[in-house]
DNA sequence: CATGAATGAGGGTTCATTCAT
DNA sequence: GATGAATGAACCCTCATTCAT
C-alpha cells in the first residue's frame, strides 16, 4: 500500500528501530501537510502499520510530537553552538537564538499550542524540551543583560513565550506575510536597549 | 430547560427573536465555562432547542462567536468613546485601547484562535469585527505617532495581532500569572517611544 | 448496503420509530447469533446506519438490551396473566412463572450475566426490569407459601437468582441438554414442600 | 507435567522452571485482584517477561487458569482425603465436598465462567480438571444415595454444575451477601432427602 | 421556522496472538 | 527458550452538519 521508501518490506527484529524511523518520517510529512491535529490513525495507515504499533512507539500525540522535535533538537543545538562560537555581541546572539527558536516552533502548523500547554502541564513529554530551551534562553538573556543590551526586567520565560506567541500568529498561512516580521521587530524593540 | 413552559405558544416570529437571545445567553455561559471549543450540540440541548435551530440562527461556531462578541461590542465602543473623551494623551489613549482589546479577546478561553484565523480568511463572520477594531487601533496609533508617542514603523494590524498573541499566551490557566503582564509590558516597550 | 427488509429505503421523519424498530430487529438477530457481547458497531453496520444513530437510540449495550427485553416483556406479562387466570394451584403457578422467567432469561447467549449485575448496580437500565420480576416472583411465592406449597425461608430474590443461575448454566450450547432440566428439578425440589 | 526428570538441577532449563513458577505467582495475584478477565499482557509485564514468554508457557488464558487451579488441586485433594477419613456420614461428606468445591470455584472473580465452558468444550485444558472433580462428586453422591441420603435421580455432574452456578451468583460483589447462602441451602434441600 | 433524527468519519485505546531475532 | 515488536480488528463514543418533517 505504501512501500514508498521500501524501508519496511520484511519485518526483521531490527525493524523496531527502522519502523520507528519510518513512522517519524511519515508523521513529519503528515504533520507538515495537515498540521499537528491530523489523524494519528491516518499516519499509521500511511506508514503501513497498525494503530497499535504506532501506539506502542508513541503512546499519544504529544509523545510523537516530542520525538519529532527531538529530531530537530540537533539542529537547534548546533545552531546554539554556532551562535556561541561565532556571534560575539551578546545581544545579537540572543536575537539569533530567538530567531532559531522561532523557526523551531513553526515546524508544524499548530505546534505552538501544545508547546504553550507544555509549559503549564508538566506531565507533557514536551515540557522537558521547553524547559531546556527556556534555560538556554535565560543564558543568552543574562549575558545580554550583563552587557547592557537587554532590559533587566525581562525574563527568559517571557521571551520564550513571546517567540511562541509570534509563531502562533504566523500560523495558518497568513495572507499578510509581513505581520510576523513586524511582530518580531516589535518584540525586539521590546526587550532590547537601543 | 426553561422552554416548553407554554410561554412561547402563540406568536410565530417573536419566537425567533426570543430564541436567538436565549441561545446567546446560553452560549455565553457555556463558552465561559467550557471554552469556545465546547460542543455546539450541548449548547443547543442546554438551550432546550434542537441542533438544527441553533444551526439556523448561527450556521457555524464562528457565526455564534461573532454574535456573542457583537454583544460585547457596545462595551468596547463605549470604552472607545470614553477614552476619546477623557484621555488627552494620545499614547496613553492607545495603551488603554489596547488594554480594552485585550480584555475583549480573552472573553472566552480559546477565543484568540478564531480571531487570528479571521484575519486570514475573509469569509469568517469575525473578519468584519476584527477589521473594525484594527481600524480603530489605527486611528489611535496614528494619533500617537503624530504626537511622537509611538514608533512610526508600527502598524495597527500588528498591534492588534500582538494583543491577540498576548491573550493567547494568557489562555489555558497559565500557572505563572505574571507572564501575560510581562508580555504586555514587553509589547508596550516595543511600540512606544519612551 | 443492507436493505434486507426494505423498511428503510428513504428517511422520512417517521423513520425515527421505524429505525428504532429496525435496530431492534437487527440487534435481536445479532445477539441471538453472537451472544450479547457482540459488537455494537457491527449491529449498526448491519442495520445500515451509522454508529451515532445506534448510540442515539441506545446509549449503551445495556440500554439496547433493556429495549430488547422490553419487547419480550409483553410476552412475559401475558404469561403472568395467563398463569394467574388458569392455574389454580399456587405452587404450580409459581413453578410455571419460574419456568417463564427461565425462558425469558435465556433469550440471548450471555444474558444472565448483565441481569445478575443489574441486581447489584442500580444504575443499569435492566435493574428496574429485574426488580419488577422479583416482585412478581415474590407474589407467587407468598401465595405458595401461604398454601403450604413452598418452604417459608425462601425469598423471591433467591428464586430469581436461581433462575438466572440455571439459565447461566444452560448457556453456551451445552452438549448435555439434560443438565438444565436436572438443575431445574433440583431447584424445584429445593423450594417446594412435597 | 512433561518435564521428564527433575535431576538436571543446574543449567539451561532451570530458568524455564523458575519463570513458570514466577508467572504463576504473579498471575495468581493478578487474577485475585482483577478477576480472570484481566489483561494477559499486564501479567507478563508485571512478571518482567515478554508476552511471548508467557504465551510459550501457557498458550492461552485457560491454560494459565488450569495451571493456577492445579496448584490448588492439592488443597482440594487433601480436603477430599480428610472428608473421606473423618466424615462418617456419607450425606454430610457429600455436603462438605460440595462446599469445598464451592470455595475452589470462587478462587478468582469470574472463574465459574470458563469452568462451565470447559464442560462443553472438551478442548479446554480445564476440562480434565472438571471431569476429575465430577467423578469425585459422583463417588460421594453414590455413597450418599446408597445410604438413602441423596435423591436417586440426581447426578454428580448436575451437582457440580449447581456449585458453579451458585459460585457464579456469588460473583461480582453482590450487595446482598445472604443470597449465595440461600442458594446453597436451596440446592441442598434440592438434592438431599430429609 | 423549528425540530431532532440521521450521518459517518474520526477520536484514542486495548489486547490476544504471532513470529523474527 | 526468551524476547518484545508487530499486528489489526474491535471497542465505545463524539460531534458538526444535513435534511425530512
Amino acid at each position: 500500500m505504501s512501500d514508498t521508501t521500501g524501508a519496511r518490506a520484511r519485518r526483521p527484529r531490527t525493524d523496531a528501530q527502522r519502523n520507528r524511523t519510518h513512522i517519524l518520517d511519515v508523521a513529519e510529512q503528515y504533520f507538515s501537510e495537515h498540521g499537528i491535529t491530523g489523524s494519528l490513525d491516518a499516519i499509521a495507515k500511511q506508514a503501513g502499520i497498525g494503530p497499535g504499533t504506532l501506539y506502542r512507539h508513541f503512546p499519544n500525540r504529544e509523545a510523537l510530537l516530542a520525538a519529532l522535535l527531538k529530531a530537530r533538537e540537533d539542529e537547534l543545538v548546533s545552531r546554539h553552538d554556532a551562535i556561541r562560537r561565532e556571534v560575539r555581541d551578546s545581544t545579537e546572539a540572543l536575537a539569533q537564538w530567538l530567531e532559531a527558536l522561532g523557526r523551531w516552533s513553526t515546524a508544524f502548523e499548530g505546534l505552538p499550542e501544545p508547546l504553550r500547554m507544555a509549559l503549564t502541564e508538566d506531565t507533557s513529554p514536551l515540557a522537558l524540551t521547553c524547559q531546556g530551551y527556556i534555560t538556554i534562553t535565560d543564558e543568552f538573556l543574562t549575558a545580554a543583560q550583563r552587557d547592557g543590551g537587554a532590559r533587566p526586567e525581562v525574563r527568559g520565560r517571557d521571551l520564550f513565550l513571546s517567540v511562541l506567541a509570534t509563531s502562533w500568529v504566523r500560523s495558518a498561512a497568513m495572507a499578510d506575510e509581513s505581520s510576523p516580521l513586524a511582530l518580531n521587530a516589535l518584540m525586539r524593540t521590546g526587550w532590547a536597549i537601543p
